[in-house]
DNA sequence: CGGCACGTTGAAGGGCTTCAAGCTCTGTGG
DNA sequence: CCACAGAGCTTGAAGCCCTTCAACGTGCCG
């Protein structure tokens, strides 16, 4: 039987924090399971809880109003997901989608603004991670306003290597998650099609394997340069 | 004399802080003043200094690897910019250029720290504030990959009106900032002729004004229902 | 083994960029 | 004070990138 205070101590996030603290966060804690195609919680929903990714993947969207959704990032194990609108008690900017059954950690939002604010270190360390979202995200408009869709598709490419690649044999790398054209495309702000047409190129080009929701990165230094835009 | 302290205490996000830490902030302060175009911290640059708006206009960019440059946010007087990396020494995610010549004080990211980890309230206070520019930041990444040019500009022209619009007669708002055709196409990841187009389009339709580097919104209504692309 | 989600490919067209030329202000120095 | 240089802006033309629509192929799973 997995405790729940145990598993709180493995994360990094709550390492800072005192046992007594960490055991009353586990007691109003609740595991659950979430299968593929479920959603967590719903965009503007009024957040009281935050989920630690213990096992699967999770994505979470924004839906725009004409029901187009777009992927603003995905959550693998030990990441937290809305932890910080629970915590100040805002509403969920966007909707968890659980793209790979998952196991999660639902936590209370109250609790740790209790702790953040009693435990500095703590709300120090959450702001780190804030930061650091906000940075990428920053980068992400960047790449959205200056660059073509090829190079963006390139570059979600590498970072999804980079979050979840596992190496294979020739320097491959293999994308360990469930990932259609149509997910690509929500990453992007492109059409499914448009990444249907540039992966069969870049298969012609032997830079990556595309199979049905799978792609491998067979050359992923050609696959740099693309997202450079630099010459081949 | 403007007392620096004085200063701090009136500044929304050091109000937490005690008089004592006050003073030793203020002791390490500079004030400096800042003229249009001048760069106030480079992009990539270590950040050991964050700054106070104080008056003027700032506004942070980053550079792309080609030349063109992104507008990420703009700050008027009450604003701090680079706090978070300053505070965690990290690199300034981008250039901070001075739109118009501003007064600024420089802080110390280091004594922020030292603060921030033992008042945990101030911590929460710029995690709250951290988590708001993230949630901004997300919504542009949604409208930069769904919606069209014509949507973004009138959006940004809504967000500055909300910004540092002031009421003129008849229900119209002037945009009290420089605001190039230039500036608004780095805004919204398009070009200057674009924009250009586009405002003339909306000076057909009254719908604004634009002059040389001064947009004046005469029906912000209509340009809600360009942003969110609705019949008119 | 049929249905459905995922994927491919083609064709048409539009939104936007790019390049280019010229215009209009604004500030500055002679 | 005026001329003039340069920054800001407009407008046109060409065309490309990407979307959109459409039809069809493919493979997985009940």
């Amino acid at each position: 039987m997995t405790v729940i205070s145990d598993v709180l101590q493995d994360s990094e996030i709550f390492s800072d924090l005192p046992a007594e603290a960490l055991d009353r966060l586990a007691a109003a804690a609740h595991s659950r399971t979430a299968k593929q195609g479920d959603l967590i919680f719903h965009q503007d929903d009024p957040a009281s809880l935050f989920f630690l990714v213990l096992s699967g993947r999770v994505r979470l969207i924004q839906h725009t109003i004409d029901g187009k959704d777009v992927t603003m990032a995905t959550f693998v194990p030990g990441d937290a997901i809305g932890l910080v609108v629970a915590v100040t008690g805002q509403i969920y900017p966007g909707s968890a989608e659980v793209i790979e059954d998952a196991e999660l950690l639902a936590l209370s939002g109250e609790l740790m603004w209790q702790f953040m604010n009693e435990h500095a270190a703590l709300a120090v360390r959450i702001l780190r991670l804030v930061a650091a979202r906000l940075h990428e995200s920053q980068n992400r408009i960047r790449e959205l306003s200056a660059e073509r869709v090829q190079q963006r598709i390139a570059r979600s490419l590498l970072r999804l290597a980079q979050q979840l690649g596992v190496k294979e044999t020739g320097g491959a790398i293999r994308l360990d998650v469930r990932l259609s054209r149509q997910d690509l495309a929500q990453m992007n702000g492109t059409t499914l099609e448009t990444v249907s047409r540039t992966l069969t190129a870049w298969e012609r080009e032997q830079i990556v394997d595309a199979a049905r929701e799978q792609v491998i990165i067979l050359k992923p230094h050609n696959l740099v340069l693309i997202a450079e835009d630099l010459p081949s």
